[in-house]
DNA sequence: TCAATTAACATACGGAGCGTATGTGAAAGG
DNA sequence: CCTTTCACATACGCTCCGTATGTTAATTGA
């Protein structure tokens, strides 16, 4: 029943975590609304930074999941990315995502480029921009440079979207802008 | 002398802050090192938090100081909105810039929007971008939703050619994808 | 000129929280 | 049946933040 204990310590860590944030998370809190003690965190996950990485992990692998629905459902290659910069654009709007993957994370374990699972994310957006490149959709670019500047224009405006007056037409107006930037890396444009 | 005692303990917490990172920083030990105690802290900031924010407006004054001079210096509109995207990218590259201003920061203060001088740095690049709008040369996009996706993609490419294994080429990739995403901005494809 | 107020700090205190060291009971293994 | 190990709980010390309380010097006002 090891793995019901860290499963309800991650879900409480992950509650807490996400609204109330990491730096205000009390250990204490934490395990007690997970009916057990510190003992057990430290047991299982060393140290605070071990358990709130764990959390990273999971939502990171539900992320991934998630990003690779949406592309697998698209007609082309093109639009499957497409597809799947928008949901990520979706996904960032999300109190929990935001907090957790794009606020302390980050300032908590240091750069994003130490994680696992978040490098997946990417790298699955890196591979489809690969072949895509290499299918002459696109212009002779490093997949990479063009997943992280993806990756950081959605994960930046979708705060600006949470917290626009007008989240609807911010949205709007990001994912226009959005499609002209994409379209700039087309080899033809349409 | 005030100010000179504000100077010094900004000065101190810079250097803290930029270096070990907002949580590890030691208000005691950062007071000594400026040669005072937490008292002067207290009274002059109000909490940790408040000298954090005083540092922040410093760092994002000096950073937009320095775009406004790269675009000042630029022959027309365009290319002055190029070189101060490039410019940002360049300056997202230094470690205190990017410990301060974009890992601890939104961590520590919340989301940028709250922050008035960031804010400032994001209305320079809108108002260049409106004006390119209105002269025709970017396509009718919503000047806002463009410089928060510009934005994000430089922050986040700018981490990603810092970590990279080979910097100089990353900077490069990176430089050559934005212009091509840039060019999508534009009324008529180049 | 001198009392009184305030500003600019220093000092002292309480409380919260993290990490570790230690204890305990149960399960597994020989 | 004994022992070892695992999965926790308990207890402790340490650091650190914020506040409350001095203390000194400058300024004000009569």
């Amino acid at each position: 029943m090891i793995a019901a204990t860290r499963a309800s310590l991650i879900a409480a860590a992950r509650e807490a975590f996400g609204t109330i944030g990491y730096a205000a998370a009390s250990m204490d809190d934490l395990t007690a609304a997970a009916g057990l003690t510190r003992g057990a965190l430290y047991h299982h996950f060393g140290d605070k930074k071990g358990l709130f990485a764990a959390v990273i992990d999971q939502i990171d692998a539900e992320m991934t999941i998630r990003l690779r629905a949406v592309s697998a459902r698209a007609a082309d290659p093109w639009t499957g990315f497409r597809d799947s910069c928008a949901a990520y654009l979706a996904m960032a709007r999300e109190p929990e995502i935001q907090r957790i993957m794009l606020r302390d994370g980050p300032a908590v374990l240091g750069d994003p480029w130490g994680w696992p699972l978040q490098n997946d994310c990417i790298r699955m957006m890196a591979q489809g921009l690969n072949e895509l490149v290499r299918e002459g959709v696109l212009a002779p670019l490093d997949p990479e440079a063009v997943a992280r500047l993806i990756f950081g224009a959605t994960q930046h405006a979708a705060q600006w979207i949470a917290h626009a007056p007008d989240p609807e037409a911010a949205l709007r107006a990001a994912t226009d802008a959005f499609d002209a930037m994409l379209k700039g890396l087309l080899r033809k444009p349409a």
